[in-house]
DNA sequence: GGCGATTTTAGAACGGTTCTAATTCGTTGA
DNA sequence: TCAACGAATTAGAACCGTTCTAAAATCGCC
């Protein structure tokens, strides 16, 4: 683990910890496994992580924890309605991803990349509810395509099914 | 039905004929059920709206023709995870939503709200995968936050559950 | 070490969507 | 009018990710 993910962790810790909850062995593995990767991982992936160091743990649990992460703000969920959902416990604040329609896979986009889109801060969401009459708390931006890998290859170049 | 909605349905029919599939009379009523509000209906939504008509329509049916609609280009599907995905036929192309979490309605965001958000065409999306190595086919922005009716009730204003 | 509260587990339940096999419908050509 | 064929539709099962539930395990504190 990475100096990055070190202290992304120590930060959801805290998070928790201000919420009253213990933050127990398989919670911190969670929050490990959240913090020490930039795939965006699903509740299966994560599940799959934690068990490598606590085979009994449930599903359940992951979903728990997330659940709480959620309440602290401390974690990006991206739904989808085909696909499992995906969290970003790197960067909780809302921020475009780029989406591969042929391998799943989902990334970031730099920010050097977009021009216009909305990569602002709450700035924005103060104006647009000014602009719209609606009290705006959360915004989400997603470009879908096909990554360069799956470009290259024929077909999905990641082991997932496309969606 | 007015006259933006008639056009909006002779638009999707001629597509679902190009694509060589029957406009049949429950799919008629589907394409004029998505041409006539802007809601942003349900599957399940449409499939009331249809069984007025048509009292012994599938659900099936409708999935059916939202799937035909989409292989043509005529519909924009907007996931989610834990609620029913929505539909909006008047603006195929991908444009930024409101979404209320407290009463689930969706609507379209003014063009005059937006100053900075990606309204643009095709371009960005070019230029975007340019930037990016992606091949990027599409886009989605959604607002999430409490819409003017419901900040105005203790809880939400429609009649539909919070999510 | 014991006790009450919290956490975890396994599996059932849930809901929206998709699939399947059988039936119905529409059209075409005798 | 009818037969036959392909397309469309139906009802319900299957599916899958997520949430719920009740019981068991664990934790922190005295």
């Amino acid at each position: 683990m990475d100096i990055q993910a070190s202290r992304r962790v120590a930060e959801m810790r805290e998070s928790l910890s201000a919420l009253g909850v213990n933050v127990t062995r398989r919670r911190a593995k969670t929050l490990e496994a959240l913090a020490s990767t930039d795939s965006h991982p699903s509740a299966n992936e994560i599940h799959a992580e934690v068990r490598r160091w606590y085979p009994s743990t449930s599903l359940a649990t992951i979903y728990n924890t997330i659940e709480l992460l959620k309440e602290a703000g401390q974690i990006l969920e991206l739904e989808f309605s085909g696909a499992a959902n995906r969290y970003d416990g790197r960067r909780p604040a809302s921020h475009p991803h780029l989406v591969c329609l042929a391998c799943e896979a989902i990334e970031d986009m730099d920010d050097d990349a977009d021009g216009d889109p909305p990569a602002g801060g709450g700035d924005d969401l103060a104006r647009l509810s000014r602009a719209t009459g609606y009290n705006l708390v959360s915004q989400r931006t997603d470009y879908y395509g096909v990554c360069p890998a799956c470009q290259g290859a024929g077909e999905p170049a990641a082991e997932s099914a496309p969606r």
